[in-house]
DNA sequence: CGCATTTGACCAGCGC
DNA sequence: GCGCTGGTCAAATGCG
């Protein structure tokens, strides 16, 4: 630390005034000797003499004083090692107090959140989280609000043709943003656009090309969207004709094992088999984390997309039961909407 | 042969 | 107005 060095640079320059005053000395003594050159050779042997031993007597006592000097700033060095061993300690202790509460940063969060919660109905299993409108403050909070089992859920405004290109960037960060989360987490961004469309986005690990929500999908294009050499395709739900739900997936840049579902729009249908059942395996889901980007519209949003967001779940091998409406690219896909 | 996927073309919105 | 980008269409292609 700071403190060492400086006492280092003192000490070295306390050595060098004790070296100085030395040499100091002894040039006096070289010119001394250079005076006495002109005098009678007797006498100049008997001053040489009285000078020697003059010089030698201050000179003990120099040494004398520096000596006492050196065992002072000695002790004065040992109180401030200790001084500083005590500052370290203490800064250690801080640290460990700050991770402490950083720590228990989700537990609080989690406990302001009862009313969301409650209104999900998943009593104990859920850890809902609401952030405020702005993405800066979004972008400001703690990683550490994923849950621990690594699924989060976020409610936020659809950004139609009308918003704002802030808005839209916010949308984009939000993506960025969840990606330095645990990479692991399934991340689930919901769209709550009042009279807009619905738009649920998902993040989730999954090795193969798209992921298992239980609905049957038609893919009907495909686009390398402009900072992400992975191409973004485009899916349409054909379960049942003319459902409006589209859905677009796209690997994350950060970590092409997470693959991020946007879902679009409401199923004019009643879901599959295996993505209802899913639905009643909710309470057994790990960990859910709600991100609200509009508090108010979410009773709204909702009532108005009730079914999709009830059977928005994760995979239970026990009660995978949709393959008969999947298509053949999506058998291994391990969560079911 | 029918259905799903691929892929280039087209269109609309947005920013400069 | 033009260029860029995202989203969609539809013909071509592949596969069971």
């Amino acid at each position: 630390m700071g403190i060492d060095l400086s006492l280092k640079l003192e000490a070295e320059e306390k050595e060098k005034d004790i070296e100085g005053s030395k040499q100091s000395c002894e040039k006096k003594d070289e010119e001394e000797e250079g005076d006495a050159s002109d005098d009678e050779d007797e006498r100049m042997v008997i001053k040489e003499g009285e000078i020697h031993n003059s010089c030698l007597g201050s000179r003990t006592r120099k040494e004398e004083n520096e000596r006492q000097e050196l065992l002072k700033l000695q002790i004065q060095m040992e109180h401030v090692k200790e001084e500083n061993t005590r500052l370290r300690k203490l800064v250690e202790k801080t640290l460990q107090d700050y991770r402490h509460l950083e720590m228990k940063f989700p537990v609080i969060d989690q406990t302001n959140m009862i009313d969301l919660e409650t209104f999900l109905g998943a009593k104990g299993k859920w850890c809902v989280d609401i952030t405020s409108k702005a993405p800066k403050r979004r972008a400001e909070r703690s990683p550490s609000v994923v849950g621990e089992l690594g699924l989060s859920l976020s409610l936020q405004k659809k950004l139609k043709h009308e918003e704002s290109k802030e808005a839209d960037q916010s949308h984009q960060q939000r993506y960025n943003s969840s990606s330095t989360l645990d990479t692991n987490a399934p991340r689930v961004i919901l769209s709550s656009p009042g009279n807009r469309k619905a738009r649920v986005s998902v993040r989730a690990r999954c090795e193969t090309a798209t992921m298992n929500d239980g609905c049957q999908w038609r893919k009907y294009g495909q686009k390398t969207a402009k900072g992400n050499p992975c191409p973004r395709a485009y899916y349409r739900c054909t379960v049942a004709l003319g459902c409006p739900v589209r859905k677009q997936v796209q690997r994350c840049l950060e970590d092409m094992s997470i693959l991020i579902t946007t879902y679009e729009g409401t199923h004019n249908h009643p879901l599959p088999v295996g993505a209802t059942a899913m639905a009643s395996t909710a309470s057994t889901s790990p960990f859910l984390l709600l991100d609200s980007s509009d508090n108010l519209s979410h009773s709204s949003y909702f009532q108005q997309n009730n079914r999709s967001i009830r059977s928005l779940n994760f995979d239970d091998p026990s009660s995978r039961g949709g393959g008969d409406h999947v298509s053949s690219s999506q058998k291994q896909l391990n969560w079911m909407m």
